[in-house]
RNA sequence: GGAGGGAUUCCCGAGUUGGCCAAAGGGGGCAGACUGUAAAUCUGCUGGCAGUGCCUUCGCAGGUUCGAAUCCUGCUCCCUCCA
């Protein structure tokens, strides 16, 4: 069997290891027990997670056993890393909540059935700690001066970094090696950001028992010009469907940049590598196939088969004149709203295309509207029942975003 | 604890001899053109509203004034240096 190794190696996963040939030699020889750090910052875990969850997936499909760890109390501090400002501090509430939901998303791609994987939370072994026995045993194996020369505190050595937040790298530091005494963990994976966090667990197994332990980071999902990828304008690109909907995640994937195609194929699906490259290779407007595929494979993987093929579906019969079906954005309107009078800009803003009356009028007046593939261009436009065919109204918000709205 | 610097619209960042400031510039975002539901480029818009006007906004609370982001007082938070 391929060694899972060169596989995320050829993927393009691969960004730092701290021991890559001994690495590679221990995956290729025996079942490692490996983890990965989810915090719990929000309620859902967004698609820069899904790009690790895709790395255990394939870690575990090798024959290895991953540990999910939910960082229910490294949580309650808040990793600086590669933030500007503090981050809020989140109530326990709060993160308890979040810790709940992301358990929940990861056994959606982990399969944690007989013992083949773990989910841990760290507020197991963190929330009781005594301070002063924390630092002799762990404290005294950390370095200020090492730390401080950390590429992840740099920009906040510039801003203003608390005690606080400096604490969590030990954390994670410690959270690597009481993984390691439970259940032999000898591997921590994660994002690029978390070089430093991850490095420092290994150094700390190491010296405190004077046993193996690596770490292996991987790349960070960015545009082709090293912007961050995963943002559309309302924020992340969450996995949860409520927060964005399977048609959502669809078109995100399937307006994906020329230049990320290959890359995001490679790490963000399972097919064939040779499969990945031909996809990839397409020139011009037939890039376009790779996209759906790419936006096709994903949406399946995280929402499931059905899901993929209504976004699909509504796709191509917004863009390329299909048969009007599928998951396209609805919202119901009572008949008799519209018999009562209602202008465009009211129906803009009651199906949440616009959030305000000024943002509608400018959108109207630049021609960013159109009723039935007709632009509009009077902002005091008043809809009435001519507007809709067999009672439907397809409502377009500049080049691409369709909402269909429902008489009832 | 002492000394100094700072807090501006989504972000960064001008503006502090009081009116010409809803507030320069950049970024981001939205829209238009070009296209391939791409990128790059160009153009317009970017606090709210019943829109040639009105209302809210320049850390918070007061004050001076016909009028304050700009002046005064107190408070909060942040940064730097000293202890």
């Amino acid at each position: 069997m391929e060694n899972v190794f060169d596989i995320l190696k050829e993927r393009g996963f691969i960004e730092q290891a701290t021991h890559e040939d001994e690495i590679r030699e221990l995956l290729g020889k025996e079942k490692v027990t490996f983890y990965i750090g989810f915090d719990p910052t929000a309620d859902s875990l967004t698609v820069g997670h899904f790009l690790t969850v895709m790395a255990m997936a394939h870690m575990q499909r090798a024959g290895h056993r991953p540990i999910a760890l939910v960082g229910g109390g490294t949580g309650m501090i808040g990793d600086p890393t590669d933030k500007t400002d503090m981050r809020k501090l989140n109530t326990k509430e709060v993160v308890e909540y979040n810790a709940a939901c992301i358990k929940k998303q990861l056994s959606k791609f982990i399969d944690f059935s007989d013992d083949k994987a773990l989910m841990v939370d760290n507020s197991e072994w963190l929330a009781n700690l005594n301070y002063i026995d924390f630092l002799r045993e762990i404290g005294v194996h950390f370095s200020v001066n090492r730390m401080l020369t950390a590429e992840c505190y740099k920009s906040r050595l510039e801003r203003g970094l608390t005690f606080l937040e400096f604490n969590y790298m030990i954390m994670q530091s410690y959270d690597f090696l009481e993984l390691n005494r439970r259940y032999n963990c000898v591997l921590q994976l994660g994002g690029n950001d978390q070089w430093s966090n991850i490095i420092g667990g290994v150094e700390l197994i190491r010296r405190v028992s004077s046993k193996p332990a690596y770490g292996m980071t991987f790349t960070l999902l960015t545009t082709a010009d090293g912007r961050k990828m995963g943002k559309t304008e309302a924020g992340a690109v969450w996995l949860d469907p409520n927060k964005t909907t399977p048609y959502e995640f669809y078109q995100y994937w399937r307006n994906i940049e020329d230049a990320s195609v290959e890359k995001c194929l490679a790490l963000m699906t399972f097919l064939s590598m040779d499969e990945v490259r031909r996809l990839g290779s397409l020139e011009g407007a037939e890039i376009n196939q790779a996209k759906e595929v790419l936006a096709y494979e994903l949406t399946k993987i995280v929402h499931g088969a059905q899901a993929a093929d209504e976004a699909q579906a509504a796709a191509r019969a917004l863009f390329a004149g299909g048969k009007d079906e599928g998951a396209i954005p609805t919202s119901e309107i009572p008949k008799n709203d519209v018999l009562a009078g209602m202008d465009l800009i009211s129906l803009l803003q009651r199906i949440g295309l616009i959030s305000t009356r000024s943002e509608g009028r400018r959108l109207i007046q630049q021609g960013g509207i159109y009723l039935n593939g007709e632009q509009v261009k009077e902002f005091d436009y008043p809809i009435s029942e001519e507007d809709f065919q067999d009672d439907e109204l397809m409502v377009r918000k500049g080049k691409k975003v369709y909402h269909r709205v429902q008489l009832v």
